[in-house]
Parts: C-alpha cells; sequence; structure tokens
DNA sequence: ATTTACATTAAAACAATTCTAAACTGTTGA
DNA sequence: TCAACAGTTTAGAATTGTTTTAATGTAAAT
C-alpha cells in the first residue's frame, strides 16, 4: 500500500472524499517519520512554501478538525492564543520550553506512571498527561 | 490589616494605583475564602451583577495580567477559545470534567509525586502539572 | 450526460484579546 | 488654590485566530 492510498483510506476514515488538497495536507502531515507538533498557521505555510500549493483555511482547518474527530490528529493547549495540534496520538506527556515556546514530546520511559489516589465521583479518567515547563535557569517562572 | 489595605498593597507591589475599579476586582479575586477558576469573562459578569459596577473590559484585562505578572494569579490553558486563571498559585494539578467543561482542582496529597528521569539538556524544570480529562462512564475521549 | 452530493474558495462574520486616543482622577508642588 | 503631571478609565477600533456563508467547482452515481 502507497502512501496515497493510506492518506486516500484515512480521509475516507474520516468521511472527506481525498481531494488534490486534502492530499497535500496528508503529504505533510503523515509523511514525516516523525511526529511533530503543528497550527493551523504552521501546516498552511508549509503547503503553501514547500508542496507550492495555497489552499484555503477553511479547507485546512475543516481537515484538522475531522481528523481530530476521527482519532488522527490531537489537539493540544498550551497558551490560549492558538492551538497546537500533534501528530502523536497517543497519551504521553509534554516538555514545553518557555524560552522558545517550543513544545516536546517526552517519551513515556521518561516518567515513571502517574498514581492517581482519589476520582471525581461518578467519572471515569479519560486520560493523564503531565506538562513540564522548563527554561534557562536564569529564566523566571511564566 | 482589613481587606481594604490587602488589595491595596496588592495593587501597588503589581505596580498599579488602588483605584476604585482595581479594589472591586480584588474583592471578587480575594475576599473568597476558597479559590477558584475564572475567565475575564466571568469575572466581568460578576462585577457588573454581583457588585453593581460596570468595569471597562480593557481595565479588567490590564489588572488581571499585572496580577499574573506579579504571581497573584496563574493562567490555565485548557481549551484553546478562552484563558482560565485560578486564584490558587500554587503549583497543583487538576481535574477536567469534559462533560460541564468545569476545572476542578486536585489535592496535591490524591496524587503521588510525578518523577521525571530525563530532561532537556540545559534546561531547568520550572513547573510539573498534571491535567487528569474525566468524563462519565459512557462518553468518549475528546 | 445529467443529477446529486460533496468541496473549495474568498469574503464576511465572529469572539477573545489588545490597542488607542481622549477624557478623567488624584497627587504634587508652586 | 490651582496648574501640571503621571497614571487611569473608557468606548470604540484594531487585531488575531477561527468559523460560517454563499457562490462556484468537481467527482461519483445513475
Amino acid at each position: 500500500m502507497n502512501n496515497i492510498s493510506i492518506y486516500t483510506e484515512k480521509l475516507r476514515e474520516s468521511g472527506l472524499r481525498p481531494t488534490r488538497q486534502r492530499l497535500k495536507i496528508c503529504e505533510v502531515l503523515f509523511s514525516p517519520e516523525k511526529t511533530f507538533h503543528f497550527t493551523i498557521n504552521d501546516l498552511s505555510k508549509i503547503i503553501e512554501n514547500k508542496l507550492n500549493e495555497k489552499i484555503s483555511l477553511a479547507t485546512v482547518y475543516n481537515t484538522i478538525h475531522a481528523f481530530k474527530k476521527k482519532g488522527y490528529l490531537k489537539e493540544i493547549s498550551i497558551n490560549s492564543d492558538k492551538s497546537y495540534f500533534d501528530t502523536n496520538v497517543t497519551e504521553h506527556h509534554h516538555f514545553f520550553d518557555e524560552d522558545t515556546n517550543e513544545l516536546i514530546d517526552c517519551s513515556n520511559e521518561d516518567i515513571d506512571s502517574v498514581n492517581i489516589k482519589k476520582n471525581i465521583t461518578g467519572k471515569k479518567i479519560k486520560s493523564v498527561e503531565v506538562l513540564i515547563k522548563v527554561a534557562t535557569d536564569n529564566q523566571t517562572q511564566k
């Protein structure tokens, strides 16, 4: 199965037809061997610059949201001014570098599993994620 | 020391003069015995309804940001569409109820301390916070 | 081919936040 | 006392990220 058919499959699974624009989006999201974080704006710029294709923002938003809903992408809230998405959809932790505003995956082996002793009555735990804020030593906490 | 002078002190510490409007904001933020979470909009509404005072949004934003900068408030990012602030400025964890969009403090005794085995080179850990998303059992993960 | 459902797009609408410029307030010092 | 000043408040404008709209375009199914 080549990449195009993988992308087509993912799009169909997400309830979307495989159009030229959407396949370009897939190319950016799913061809790199490493997972990564991005904003809609980042993604838009990458497509425009590297792939020489101008896709309207509305299409990008629609596609990203469909992928998120299906579970092919995951949204991460670090600061409130924009949304970050993660191509790593497994439950995992993050470092956030306050100097550079960079978000870095934290491998699950690098952190002991978190033990929660008490839960909210009548509720089930859906996810447990740790955010570790880091900065150079002289930096004050944000 | 009565409340007003505490508020005056906090404002001065944050580089702000104690004006009528700002004291009203302090009254909402710092008089309750329990810490709580709020959005700028919440705060604005509370002041308008309960305290019978209409304060312009710009003033609310400025004051809140000065308090945040000084460390009297803390910003929490849960979802990207709005900013939540917390009057509990200690390092602590949260439950987030996906059914109600409610943010609930998790007492430090209810969770074992998180052990991070590996850090980012050249960086110092500024904070480690856990976010536990919960929902009723039949709910799917967001 | 024609029909139909879905897609793309630019532009408008929207919501949260920030900025601006004018009016206001309180303090200071002639 | 009151003029001058520094800091404040405010409404409204501007900005930014996101969503909606409505017109046009495209592809699949009959």
